[in-house]
DNA sequence: ATGATTTGACCCTA
DNA sequence: TAGGGTCAAATCAT
């Protein structure tokens, strides 16, 4: 009957605080191969951003051993599996707040929306900083969430075409958190860069990362913008 | 007056 | 058929 909620929360804390240092790494590195060829500075940051992920990676499978369960993480053009950290009969909420319905798909849920290939979500106590104007179109309440989903799409979607939209809900276990995911690409002209893609060699496996030969992408939706914004 | 948000209805997918 | 995603008219804010 009772989990192992407290360990699990902490362990999902750290993974979550790696990630995100992941992804502001990506940003960063984006900014410097945006304006410069890169070079050194680059794969400084590369190694950094191995190094996160790397962590992440050995907290979800180094302390827990997979049942058998695995959560799809899709990257856009690769996908791999990592073990679920729960109890696979013990945790219904841990689970939630550990998958997202359109990042992640689970082989035995019964998530029954649209797959969505390229995605990415964060948690933050602002979800409005992320440097493109949006516009809200829709709120609902989701089944079994005590907080409704807020949808917003690109300003520029009708102007200029730009198919980049997002969905906000607060964190259930800490509503002071908002959970943001990302679909799509922005290609409206505030957009700095295209399409934000990381090729990191040397990453996941299940195997030490550092001695793997697979290569994964990492797609970020979001830009690390200076436009302050309004929604 | 114009643009953004709200919200109920409708559409689409699993 | 249920439920998530989007539309669009009404309302609100500037």
């Amino acid at each position: 009957m009772e989990c192992t909620w407290p360990a699990s929360r902490k362990l999902q804390e750290k993974v979550k605080e790696e990630l995100l240092r992941g992804h502001e790494l990506a940003n960063q590195l984006r900014s410097v191969v945006g304006n410069s060829d890169g070079g050194l500075l680059a794969k400084g940051f590369v190694k950094k951003i191995v190094f996160s992920f790397t962590t992440s990676l050995s907290l979800l499978t180094g302390n827990h051993e997979s049942k058998g369960e695995h959560i799809q993480v899709s990257t856009g053009s690769s996908t791999f599996a990592l073990p679920t950290i729960v109890e696979s009969s013990s945790s219904w909420d841990a689970l939630k707040t550990i998958k997202s319905r359109e990042t992640f798909t689970d082989s035995s849920s019964s998530s029954k929306k649209r797959k969505i290939s390229h995605s990415w979500s964060r948690d933050a106590p602002d979800f409005n900083d992320d440097g493109h104007a949006w516009r809200k179109y829709g709120q609902k309440q989701i089944l079994n969430a005590w907080h409704p989903r807020s949808y917003f799409r690109c300003s520029h979607k009708y102007e200029q075409g730009c198919k980049a939209t997002k969905q906000v809900q607060k964190v259930e276990d800490d509503p002071s958190l908002f959970r943001t995911t990302y679909f799509g690409n922005h290609t409206c002209k505030h957009s700095l860069l295209k399409s934000p893609e990381l090729i990191l060699d040397n990453i996941i496996g299940g195997s030490p990362i550092e001695e793997s030969n697979s290569t994964f992408m990492i797609t970020f939706e979001n830009r690390g913008g200076s436009k302050p914004r309004v929604i």
